[in-house]
DNA sequence: GTCCACTTTGAGTCTTCCAT
DNA sequence: ATGGAAGACTCAAAGTGGAC
């Protein structure tokens, strides 16, 4: 398992490199200083299960980072670390792709279980920023007292779907036309539009595109529908 | 080579029926 | 009531063939 970190200040790309190492996992990890750095690392033939990007690199602004890495690399999974945990930005983080948003004022352990969840296919949502949402909401007090995973927003619309829709969602999610569909489902072509149209209801979404990129942000877990989606991190990885 | 009409195909919506 | 299945329909894009 490698594991990349991008950050331009060496004591924060350290103090990562040895938290990380000291997971379970014992994964390897590579530091890079800019993101050009990185870019040729991975035109050099280099992969990597899980990248650390931080949005505060010289030369971008606001996301600018996160948006420059999802051109060079729209399929590599990307955790946002930042020392802001602006609520708005966190949210614009993960409708960009990222997997999780871990502020730098978190702790080892948050760190860690934080990246653990990722790994095991969930999103992190620093929950400091649900707790803002709450009070602006309700202004009840703050329930969230432990940094624990949370559930992606998108993860509310998967549960409502069936099992049924979730399998025809995990033959969307890898691209197969409808009539392909309804082959491997044995289904009538009919049957099989039924069962989309609804997850184009569930998820928000006007096409099959735009169903497949808000299963993927939202961590749909291909061969495990609604009762196995959630927050626990728990279960199999995603494909 | 270009334009136009027609056909085919895939995608999507709405609705109804049936089983649980 | 809910979920699964299916029919009828519309719409858009792509392909095809003929006329100029």
């Amino acid at each position: 398992m490698r594991f990349a970190i991008i950050d331009d200040h060496p004591f924060v790309l350290d103090a990562l490199s040895i938290i990380i190492s000291s997971m379970e996992k014992r994964p390897s990890v590579s530091g890079f200083g800019s993101l050009e750095q990185f870019e040729q690392a991975v035109g050099k033939g280099d992969t990597f299960d899980l990248v650390l990007l931080d949005l505060g690199i010289p030369g971008y602004t606001g996301l600018g980072s996160l948006r420059r890495f999802r051109a060079l690399e729209s399929l590599m999974p990307v955790v946002v670390i930042s020392a802001s945990d602006d609520r708005a930005t966190i949210l614009e983080a993960l409708d960009l792709g990222a997997m999780g948003f871990i502020p730098k004022t978190s702790g080892r352990d948050v760190l860690m279980r934080a990246l653990e969840l990722i790994l095991a296919g969930g999103i992190y949502i620093p929950p400091q920023a649900l707790q803002r949402q709450e009070k602006a909401l309700s202004r009840a007090p703050a329930r969230v007292e432990e940094p624990v995973a949370q559930t992606h927003p998108k993860a509310t619309a998967f549960s409502s779907l069936t099992q049924r829709q979730c399998d025809v969602l995990e033959l969307l999610v890898k691209g197969l036309p409808n009539k392909l569909i309804c082959r491997e489902l044995d289904l009538s072509p009919n049957t099989v539009k039924s069962h989309i149209s609804a997850i184009f209801r569930a998820l928000n979404a006007t096409n099959r595109t735009q169903a497949v990129i808000a299963a993927q942000s939202g961590g749909f877990r291909v061969g495990y529908p609604r009762s196995s989606y959630g927050a626990s991190g728990e279960g199999p990885s995603h494909s």
